[in-house]
DNA sequence: AGCGCACTTATTGTATACAATTTGCTCTCG
DNA sequence: CGAGAGCAAATTGTATACAATAAGTGCGCT
């Protein structure tokens, strides 16, 4: 489908994860709809939708306005993804189809290659990362659940500190999947979960510190 | 604040809840925008929030829709608040005042009242429930934690079974909140989580009986 | 100089007209 | 009689103009 709502979404999606404006900036409509090339009607309803997945806020006078996200609320949002993907990886385990597992299994391969090359593909790896949770969560099969995780699985988190993560961080989240894959043939929803708990726990630290890194070198220039 | 946005969210979710339109049945943006009396422009928005709050849903082809509450549906939502105001109990435990823990109490002497009459009030009694909920929720100081929970604590599910809960029910409801209070005064996270898990749970298998009762009396009609 | 008040500008909110899409109907052909 | 194409009506999506509200600006007053 391709509305005028839905290229706004992406475009100013994009233009937010680029880095087109800083925490705190306040931004019109107006500068909106020229960067997504439609009129405010269509970019008012994207922003709307921004606003739920917190990549946009709104000032107390409904002003438009770019959160700026602490280390306090990055850890919130990577406890609730445990709690709400540790329940799914339960629940999956119950209702994957064998032909599931198997695209799984078949997804994560993506996610070995990308990652055993020289040079690693960031962008082949996160795709392959995204797809893996979204069919674990699809398997859930909990409308409610799906619709709260799309909340809060912001692509911005992952993407600005893809590049920090080490080579080693990134095979550790491959062996983590290969792991859920071996706790869903086994049917063990127990484990799913505790899988499950443990990878996006990990990935929360991995996170921490290269988000540490990364405001010492800023402080550095 | 009373922009045409909100009137239309405030009428346009009265009309739900009072039955106004039969789960699958579809409504028209023109029907709403005469129910709430404003143009389609704010309806749409307002639309949007139900559908975020899931009162409505869209077919495939984007026409609204009432979205009918099956029983498993309703379990799973109930889950995910166990899980979710469970986790938001904890850090409240943490985190509330001594005032603000004298103002729970004051709201749950409120809930006590309305139960205590021979005609219990039932009004009164969602209404300091939905208080006290929202006080501890707050408490637990995490934006995406309340913004989640603000989706998937729907009135309509309590209001249409609030007739079908007994007496003791309630007055259970309000010894639970008495014994999350005491686990708030206790600084006890582990504690304020269990109750808080229990409360909830119980409130689900209430319902399931009155759910299930009610539809006795449709079949017997 | 500092403070507050009117006034100008900028920004968001709403209505309306029109375009694009979907639905449902009718009429024809097999 | 049923299936399907094509048209008409209904419905959603978008742009634009205007109204309401908030922010900024400069003036006068003390």
């Amino acid at each position: 489908m391709s509305t005028a709502s839905d290229t706004a979404y992406e475009k100013i999606r994009h233009f937010l994860l680029a880095g087109g404006a800083r925490p705190g900036d306040r931004i019109t409509e107006e500068k909106l709809s020229e960067i997504a090339g439609v009129s405010r009607t269509p970019v008012r309803e994207a922003v709307r939708r921004l606003e739920r997945e917190l990549l946009l806020m709104r000032t107390k006078t409904n002003r438009i306005m770019v959160p700026d996200w602490g280390q306090d609320e990055i850890d919130e949002m990577f406890t609730l993804r445990q709690m709400l993907e540790g329940h799914a990886a339960e629940r999956a385990a119950l209702r994957l189809s064998l032909e599931q597992i198997d695209d799984l299994a078949r997804i994560n391969a993506q996610l070995h290659e990308a990652v055993a090359l020289a040079e690693p593909d960031i962008a082949s790896f996160l795709d392959a990362n995204r797809r893996f949770h979204e069919e674990v969560t699809e398997a859930a099969a909990s409308p409610r659940l799906t619709q709260v995780l799309a909340m809060l699985v912001e692509q911005p988190v992952v993407l600005r500190t893809a590049r920090g993560y080490s080579i080693e961080d990134l095979k550790q989240s491959a062996r983590d999947h290969d792991e859920l894959i071996a706790a869903f043939r086994a049917r063990d929803p127990n484990w799913a979960r505790a899988v499950m708990g443990s990878h996006l726990r990990r990935a929360f630290h991995v996170f921490a510190e290269a988000m540490s890194e990364q405001q010492l070198d800023c402080a550095a220039e």
